[in-house]
DNA sequence: TCCATTTTTTGACGAATGTCAAAAATCCAT
DNA sequence: ATGGATTTTTGACATTCGTCAAAAAATGGA
């Protein structure tokens, strides 16, 4: 809870009071490894906040699992599109690594703008910031090529290579696992 | 003006004194065809509400103009990374009819948010139904074919592709203008 | 350590898409 | 309405990438 609180330090600062109202509203979860956080078909009603471990956002499609995104440590976690609009969430979260998240419901999190504007101007703030994390990730998706896009990876996000099979990675970028296989032979 | 009011309206309602402090904030900015509300290189400290005509965002590659972005009729335009970090832009934003647009300064909307709460919750809402947008543009970028990308745009948004030549629609999905043509020709 | 399982690599081939060039169609200002 | 400019389509070919299958390598539990 320490790490959360220094964490969006990161982003705007918080008087002593947000903070206690943001360390009631938070609850502890601890999961281990290839447990989910979410399945599809649910409705996601919580916001995490990923303490210690690794976590992948994935869909099935056409009978394979296709991951777009990653999870480690200070990242905040959920399915936004069901978080959002309260509809189920058509992807699973699944912890690729035994983890400790920090949770907080949506009712509660609305209380504490009401309460906090400061807290509602944080979250805005951690909004933006992965919302200009996803507009490079569509960039590179939809005008790099393979091969850029896996050299952007290891200059950017090297742990990922790391920690995760190879498999979800390849649908992290959007190729095959041949194809990545491939491309990490002739670099 | 009242059609900014009364579109924000399907975000969340504002209270009387919140709208009359939009309404001051705003400046209203008339382009004509071809002319630029965004040059790279330049940093973008505006929001722009676009009440009335077209526009694009590109950047260029390789000698190539890539137009990532449309803005129609009741979007809020602005290059985003530019407008939050307030490094320079790397992208263009041109006008691609005669446009009415209403701009406020980054520092004069965070005014407002000061004095107004519900402003800046307004804001975050935005924020977030652009999210989801854009989130959907980077599931089909990176999985979806050409073709089903096409599909998409001809059922989802099909007034692209009357109000927008065929060259900025095929770097728009992602694929070169001679695929799209050969896409178009067989369904 | 050893074996079974999982992960990664390699090979052969086909499908999708890009590039360059030129033709055809369309648009617009005079 | 007409001619020049722009936009769209078509053709030929190269390249990238996906798929299926099998081999090789790495991993992890007994």
């Amino acid at each position: 809870m320490k790490q959360l609180l220094n964490h969006i330090k990161n982003y705007s600062s918080l008087s002593m009071e947000a903070q206690a109202a943001l360390q009631e509203g938070f609850e502890e979860v601890v999961l281990s490894k290839n447990e989910y956080l979410l399945t599809e078909g649910k409705t996601c009603r919580h916001l995490y906040f990923l303490q210690q471990g690794a976590l992948r956002g994935f869909y099935n499609l056409d009978g394979k699992e296709i991951t777009y995104w990653f999870g480690f440590e200070n990242d905040f976690v959920t399915s936004f599109h069901s978080y959002i609009t309260g509809e189920p969430a058509v992807e699973n979260i699944q912890l690729m690594e035994g983890s400790i998240l920090w949770a907080i419901s949506k009712d509660r999190l609305a209380g504490l703008f009401n309460q906090y504007q400061e807290i509602e101007r944080l979250v805005r703030i951690i909004q933006e910031k992965y919302y200009m994390q996803l507009e490079e990730r569509f960039v590179n998706a939809q005008f790099k090529t393979a091969t850029e896009r896996y050299e952007h990876l290891l200059h950017q996000t090297p742990h990922i290579l790391e920690r995760v099979p190879l498999g979800p990675v390849a649908s992290y970028l959007g190729i095959s696992q041949e194809t990545l296989s491939r491309i990490r032979s002739r670099i």
